[in-house]
Formats: C-alpha cells, structure tokens, sequence
DNA sequence: GTCTATAACAGGATAGAC
DNA sequence: GTCTATCCTGTTATAGAC
C-alpha cells in the first residue's frame, strides 16, 4: 500500500505512537500495521518477530531517557538551573507520550533479568551532583538530603503526575484542558517544593518565568 | 481438586496474588487456576469470563484505595499526624501489593470510559483539608501551596517510588535489600519534604519513630 | 460444583507469488 | 519490498458427563 524504504521508520513510528500515546500497551502487531496503513506482513520483514520491535522500542526509549538524564544533570551550570531545566523537560515530553513511562514500566516487570537500563553509582557524575547538593545544603537553599534521596523526590514529583495522569483526573476531577494547565502549573510547584528559595525574578532559567 | 464453596474466593485471592504481587499483568486463566490449583472452567463458572474476573479484582482494588485515602485523611486530628500516617500506611501496603497500581494504571488506560473511581472536589473533606492546610501554611509550617499540588505532592512521594520500582533498582543500584531499607528511611524523607519543621521526639507520630 | 472435551477464534509467524 | 495464503499455537469460552 504505501512504497519504499522508509517503510521500517513509518513502522517503527507508529508503533511508538501506539503505544506511547495510545497507551495500547498489549498493541497487537495487526493494530499497529493498520494505524500505519502497511502489511502486517511487513512488521515480520523489518522487525523478525513482534517480540523484537518490542525489544527495539524499549531499548531507544531508555537511550533517550538516559541520554536526557544525563545531558541535563551534567551540563556545567548551577543545580538550580539544571533542576529547572530537568522539571521543564521532563514534563514536556511527558506530556507528548503520556504512557512512555507506564510501558517502560511494564517491560521491565515483564522480563526482569534482562533489564540493562542504566546506573549512576559511582560515576563522575554522582560526585559531581553530591558537590553540588552539599553546597545548597550548607547554603541553607536545601533541607539536608542524601543524593539519592534528593533525585528520587525530583523524578517522582515529574513523573508520577504523568505515569497516573487517569487516576489524578479523576480525583480531582480535571477535564483534558484543566489537566495540561495543572501540569505546567506544577513545574513551579516542584521547584519550590524542592528548593527552600524561590527563583529570583530575572535570572536565565528556562522553566520559570 | 480443592473442594467446597471457598472457591470462588480462593480464585479471587490467587488472581490478585498473580496480577498484583507477581506483577504478571497479563496473566492467562490457566496461569491463574494453575497457581490457585483448580481446574480452568471453574473460573468461568464463578466469574463468567476472564474480562468480569479483572472487572471485578479493578473495582475491589479502587474500592479498597479509595477507603484508605479517606480514612485517613478523614481522620479527626492534627494535619502533621494524617501525613504521617498516610505515608506510613501507603508505603507498607505498597511493599506488600508491588504492581497494584501498576495494574489500576494500566486498566484506567485500557478503558478510558468506563473508569469511575472516586472525586474529592466539592467534597466536605475537601473544605476540612483546606482549611488545615490552610493554618499550617498561616503557621508557616508548609510553605504556600494549592490542595490539589499539595495532595498530588504527597502522592507523587510515596507512590512513584513503588511503581518505578525496577527504574530506581537499576538506576541507584540496589539489591532487593537495599530497596527495602530504602522505602522505610523514604518515610521520614517524605515527611521531611512536605513540612519545613520536623517531627519532635515524643510526638504519638505513628510514623517516624 | 467440578471435571473433560472441544469449539471458536485471535494472534504470531512463514512460504511463496508478484 | 510488498502482498496473499496458510500454518500453528495459545487462549477464551462453553457443552455436557460425572
């Protein structure tokens, strides 16, 4: 039906699409060839077996998610404006793929022993972060934290709004609209739940303003 | 093979024993008679079909949340001693139940319509909870925050932590040990987070001890 | 109430024509 | 590279004996 080559990508694509905007995280290989208007055929052609696209998706999902998490806990800039960053980041491209989490989730349950993901103990950036933690602690911007304490408050104050987004709009009764608002809502809500101190008026902080 | 009128229980507490402790969140009706060792139709016979077995365990485990959720905070006494319990409760039950929210997550997504649980606004406990959140904030205990990122706060703390479980294991590197141990310093860390004071020494803090 | 047997079907995978 | 046809397996569901 459609031609050429950039048939693995359109695949491949879609089927990212259905899952992680979806959210149809059983997707049959015969929902994901329909939403792409291709062969279910072809899913085989490209990808062997639904088991390895599967495999292929969880892989660069959690590339890119490293890849994110690193970039912007590493750059050279104070902590405030890297938490900052990672808040507005991390919640907007949440926003895009609500269920990316949920699935990554789900996959790692699914086969525990094979998960690679990947681990900060005892890098260069842990020491770097815990440098930092300790100055804003002795700075008085920061109640006293351990580091892994600290990030986990970060990821689960982004996260968890997405990862249980059905669950909060019904509790607290949010339409679709009033939903996206509470969420860039919270980006300054994070940040001051996390820092003792407000952001100064004026500074370059990409997430508040 | 077992006997009598308990079945229909036993099947019930098996299934939820596989869906939600074992996180096999696609569990098959074999898997699930094979574990409670009864033979495959007598699940048809007590619950008609695998999709009214999963209805059923759904709503129970809404239900058995949602009951928690305003009991506690319902609760006549002091704001700091409902946290406090709060986090207390849902972090224990959540060690015990791992995936419970995994699964009422990915069913709420799976049937976007359907979904009834529960809505705090406009309720009476809703003003009660104002109005304590309120004084702590006057009292400058809590810095200035809505009800809703408040209660969001709180939730995000004690829930992502269990749900990304498997994320945090590989990330922070920790044995099944170290994740438990963990989950019981997170208590008072949570705490720690919400309110600027901490808990004195002596305090009747079901809590932190 | 419990079991066996079997129907009915959906999904994944492959072979082979084009 | 793409499609059709087909195979095979696993799963739900039900009928009917005990």
């Amino acid at each position: 039906m459609i031609s050429s080559p950039q048939t693995e990508s359109l695949i491949k694509e879609t089927a990212k699409k259905v899952l992680f905007q979806k959210g149809l995280l059983y997707a049959t290989t015969q929902e994901i060839a329909d939403e792409a208007g291709v062969n279910r055929a072809l899913i085989h052609y490209y990808f062997r077996s639904r088991e390895h696209l599967i495999a292929t998706l969880f892989e660069e999902a959690i590339a890119e998610r490293k890849a994110r998490f690193l970039n912007i806990l590493g750059m050279d800039a104070p902590l405030q404006t890297k938490i900052a960053t990672f808040i507005d980041v991390f919640i907007d491209r949440a926003t895009q793929n609500p269920h990316i989490d949920n699935f990554i989730i789900g996959e790692m349950i699914r086969r525990p022993n094979e998960v690679k993901f990947f681990c900060i103990k005892d890098s260069k950036l842990k020491e770097r972060l815990q440098l930092q933690l300790d100055e804003e602690i002795s700075k008085g911007t920061i109640k006293p934290i351990s580091l892994t304490h600290f990030l986990v408050n970060l990821s689960s104050l982004c996260n968890y709004p997405i990862l249980a987004k059905p669950i909060l709009q019904t509790i607290h009764g949010m339409s679709e609209l009033g939903y996206k608002k509470f969420l860039q809502e919270r980006k300054k809500v994070i940040f001051k739940t996390i820092f003792k101190n407000n952001f100064q008026n004026g500074t370059s902080d990409p997430a508040i303003h």
